[in-house]
DNA sequence: AGGCGGTGTGTAATCGATTACAAGAAGTAA
DNA sequence: TTACTTCTTGTAATCGATTACACACCGCCT
């Protein structure tokens, strides 16, 4: 119970309670079929009266371990990345690892130095879901060479090696222009992520050459720019509607921007999918309960999370030696297209 | 640098390094002005060529305190608390503490125990931003009392006296309610939060009240139930359809239940606002792209999530017995009404 | 000269758990 | 009986940083 005051128990008031040494304590804890059953029952027994919980701290210590894994992630914020997270933190709990959390906005802005606790070392493992950090606070040639085994997921850094969780981005893209070829259109258009993304190019290309494989051409002015904001797809739709040489389907690099481009066409009287056709990319919650409700490349998020953690702890596992002897996996997730209402046929 | 394959610097490698003691380059670096230039300087110096990075584990142990702060929320998929841990996270990274989080989902379904390191004392505060959590879990009487200090942030639970981040729901819910009253509506409903969710009570009971003040009641057949989710905002729309004594206005326990409702209401061809009006709760980044856009109460998600950390780093400044005599204090932070597409006066 | 106060630094104990090593007990084979 | 396992347990070193305490040194005052 702890009587409270005194300081909490340590493995040293079990030993005296059960009458063994710390040894043994630490043995039928870590290692219990070592101890003979009498010592076992004992030291139990001491732990449940005394409420002795191990410090974690002097295990670490000891152990030259921290029990804690790190995330970074751009955008805290952004609902795509919470359910990712959520997966990470599931499978770390199991694992007994604490997830530390770090949004990167504030390193894209100012400083570019990480949060300390990854450029001290102080973690045993790191994710990153955000593929736009500089290079060199990741890698070793910053001043402290950062040693926790490295996973990515979603996005990642081309110059670091290190595993990677992703969806065919490339593919996806070539399913959702195939999806609107097969309604009929022709003149399709797209609203990029932003420029420095590694993701941006990879669905822009996607789509790109969906449309070449058929013969056709995505024409430049219907190439919109967008930074995966609602904002910025409400902007897109402002130029749509401003332009007469107009797509008669958008394919959005993200779901934000895809309700975003609906919402300010519909608050402009263009009916979608009547008008024009809209498919997104990462199938939020939101997207099925929109109206009209958006047909989507569906991004398996948890599954991302929890594959991304899974890979990480594996990584974990290895010595420095084999992970370097052993590549870096890729893990390709598969992506379903969502068709719902917001793609139809081309007018006229 | 730090040639890999050798372990990390440690203190001693520094003093050695610097021709001083280990005393010394500890006192340099957490007290710099107690040391003479000539020494500081060499200890800097050493310090950038050994590439020393403190340990964190054994700062920990020796000092008694774990450097990491716990946040229990109950569900890291909902946008709605991603960005108070936005908030969070930015505070603790400015005060140099890590930030676990813990879904406490699964704590609901089966087993109520928390995550190791609340349960075993391995945080130095924990910030609970779900009110559905076990009492005893969290209280003293649990086995291993959790000795660090707590506060609460938009949800609390009653029967625990801890500081409390919130904003006044009672009375967010009249100004909704009036909003409504001013357009005119008479007939009004609501759908409720969870049953056993602290925040449903008193956003009915303000809405109620605001209704009685004028002297209207909500009807019981209007009050919908509902648990946060899109899907149950889904459902209460499909109640609503089917009923013919139906309210002309309703007020909506969270935005995500409003714009299922809306959603729903939509694709049966009702038209919002035109045959009735939607008010939310809590101002999601979507609810002002939804279409209509949404009439909501406004809450500060980031700065609920300051407030509270840095709250919380004020109790752990506190000795034990200075926190039990101070009361815990409640911070009301104000909320605003962001009246948008979605209300507009009743049919008819 | 003797005493005093203030600086700056080193020595060594300490935080709490883990684990290499040693040693005692008990059992078995020769 | 001796020698040799096998099983269980204790002793003590260790992880790396912090800090109480002591001491050396300098300058100043009486």
């Amino acid at each position: 119970m702890g009587k409270s005051g005194s300081r909490a128990p340590s493995i040293r008031d079990v030993a005296h309670a059960a009458g063994v040494s710390t040894a043994t304590v630490s043995r039928t804890l870590s290692n219990p079929d070592v101890v003979s059953e009498t010592t076992r029952e004992a030291v139990f027994l001491a732990i449940r009266e005394t409420g002795y919980t191990v410090n974690i701290a002097a295990r670490n210590l000891r152990k030259r371990e921290t029990g804690a894994v790190a995330v970074l992630l751009p955008n805290l914020a952004n609902p795509f990345f919470s359910r990712i997270l959520s997966g990470i933190a599931e499978v770390m709990a199991e694992a007994g690892l604490s997830v530390l959390i770090s949004d990167t906005t504030p390193m894209a802005r100012d400083d570019h130095r990480l949060p300390e606790y990854v450029s001290q070392n102080n973690v045993d493992g790191i994710i990153v879901l955000d593929g736009n950090l500089r290079q060199d606070a990741l890698l070793d040639r910053g001043s402290p060479e950062v040693r926790a085994p490295m996973v990515f997921a979603c996005e990642w850094i081309s110059q670091i090696d290190r595993p990677i969780v992703t969806v065919d981005n490339q593919e996806a893209s070539v399913r959702a222009v195939q999806h609107l070829l097969s309604l009929g259109h022709r003149r399709i258009g797209h609203i990029c992520g932003p420029p420095d993304n590694v993701l941006t190019a990879s669905r822009l290309e996607g789509a790109r050459g969906a449309m070449q494989s058929v013969g056709l051409r995505m024409k430049p002015e219907w190439i919109y720019p967008g930074d995966f904001s609602l904002q910025s797809g409400a902007e897109a739709a402002k130029i749509w509607h401003g332009s007469n040489d107009r797509p008669t389907a958008v394919y959005c690099a993200c779901d934000e921007m895809a309700l975003g481009f609906i919402g300010e066409l519909t608050r402009r009287k263009v009916a979608v999918p009547r008008e024009v056709s809209v498919v997104g990319f990462d199938d939020l919650d939101m997207a099925a309960h929109f109206v009209p409700s958006l047909t989507t490349i569906h991004q398996p998020r948890i599954t991302i999370g929890r594959t991304a953690a899974r890979l990480l702890l594996e990584r974990m596992r290895m010595t420095p030696k084999e992970r370097s002897a052993r590549p870096a996996p890729r893990v390709i997730l598969p992506v379903e297209l969502a068709v719902r209402e917001s793609t139809a046929p081309p007018p006229g």
